[in-house]
DNA sequence: GTTTGTAATGAGAATCATTCTCATTTAGGG
DNA sequence: CCCTAAATGAGAATGATTCTCATTACAAAC
């Protein structure tokens, strides 16, 4: 019974895949290359860094498509502590939610677990904000320090 | 018994005036100016807005003495969902803890108050971090929305 | 109170990430 | 196979931020 998929990610492909089909947008070989290269990182990358793994791929290309996925929700930019944007994938294609650990020093990110109790305490505090008028839609929580390679 | 104080922000300047001295700078007039815009404002604020409120200041002095304050630790820089940093005093300056709400839409950023539940499932966090080698300093928590007058 | 060295300022150029333009190529539906 | 819209590639354009350098203001010494 052997299945046909070229890498362990492919179910990943595919989910991607119907996404981008859902809002009207191709799942062209550019745009795998650049999920690809973020599914073997396994951590959130810059633009720069995606280029580097990537050399074929023109710099335009790449933010032009890294802009489709983010307003498709397949990808989600985070900020460093330096001007540069990082992109990783989605907790609904990645299948656990998470939080960042930011290096002040290099601007480096890292992914952690939150703890349930922290989730609760979110929640909390998006519902006191509403109280304000804002219509919340999502939070962003970051720890920031320095990381191992930094200190 | 009256004081000299100019402005019900005396102390704070002259905190400030400490601060700076401390690592060799200077509160010159330029520097205070931009300190007062962000006391009046009560909110933090983008360089444009900043230059708006002190058309006498340059640009190239305001991002000089922005940054002066924020390696000084006087003022924070903090990322709006645009692309323009927003600065306000550091929480020492301003006696009380809080974070942030982030407009999607237009990139406003507002001040909340955490709640203590809050910042102790936060600090837990920071511990879990920590094990992963990382030094934690600090932690930012932005909720994600719209603001009453984008909605 | 003048001198002197250093830090701060102002104007503009330079830089960096990001976005846009437009001509060309590609892909999917008829 | 054709046709239309979407995607691509190369480079220019933009916008926030940083740098350069000549000038000015300050603080301590004389």
């Amino acid at each position: 019974m052997a299945t046909d998929h070229q890498s362990p990610h492919e179910a990943t492909h595919e989910q991607i895949a119907k996404c981008l089909r859902s809002v009207d947008q191709r799942y062209t070989p550019v745009r795998r290359l650049i999920i690809d290269a973020l599914l073997v990182a396994k951590r959130p990358l810059t633009v720069a860094e995606l280029l580097e793994r990537l050399e074929e791929v023109p710099q335009s290309s790449a933010y032009r498509s890294l802009s489709t996925f983010v307003d498709a929700g397949v990808l989600v930019r985070l900020q460093g502590s330096d001007g540069e944007g990082r992109f990783e994938l989605a907790e609904d294609f990645t299948g656990h939610h998470h939080h960042h650990l930011v290096c002040s020093t290099c601007g480096a990110v890292a992914d952690i677990e939150p703890s349930s109790r922290l989730e609760r305490a979110l929640a909390e505090a998006a519902e006191a904000a509403s109280d304000l008028g804002y219509v919340v839609t999502g939070h962003r929580f970051d720890l920031m320090g320095t990381c191992p390679k930094c200190s």
